[in-house]
DNA sequence: TTGACAGGCAAGTACACACTTGCATATTGG
DNA sequence: CCAATATGCAAGTGTGTACTTGCCTGTCAA
């Protein structure tokens, strides 16, 4: 299980991260279709499925399969232990 | 400009951001020290220099010099900009 | 069934970067 | 001044990993 740190590490995995947020529940397809869209990343289906696997290794995404499609789903919980480790300093920890 | 994610991926870092939270303002040769014996990572002084460096880059680090010595005090401001671009699920934003 | 669609597996390439080695520069104490 | 301390600079090496290419498996509709 790949950490937390090292997910969040490349570019292309944020973006994803990004879409997610944006869209919770996509497809892979839908997810390749709209990084080359919107975010201007030219990247094959593969190298966003590793970065998929990367992210759903270190809890970040969930993955729900129905029939031949695959729906992935944001969860930023992990993301917790970062501030946890490291506490923001005080004043405005509710955005 | 290095950006934050890329500072927090290496391990090494990591340690070093641990290592001014438990004890701020250490000078390189402190840090040296510390992450040898309590940590058990065997870097050369170099190598640490350079990941400080990197951090001073993210802003986590701020240094402060005084004569032959650097400080360097952790800064854990950036890190917030991780949070806000994926908001935390609700129910304990403040620990 | 056949064909189209959605995804998975595996090996290869290329570049980034973590770490080292060697030398140079500044500050302080004797 | 001289030696020790604290740090900086620069080039070289090697491994990890981001990305590609090629092929295979599974699901649905006609």
């Amino acid at each position: 299980m790949a950490d937390v740190y090292e997910a969040l590490a490349a570019h292309a995995r944020r973006a994803i991260l990004d879409e997610l947020r944006e869209r919770n529940g996509q497809t892979l397809f839908e997810i390749c279709a709209r990084l080359t869209m919107k975010h201007g990343l030219g990247l094959s289906r593969q190298a966003i499925s590793q970065h998929l696997d990367v992210l759903e290794g270190a809890g970040l995404v969930h993955t729900r399969r129905e029939g031949r499609y695959k729906f992935h789903h944001l969860d930023t919980g992990p993301l917790r232990a970062i501030v946890e480790r490291w506490p923001l300093p005080k004043g405005k920890e509710n955005r």
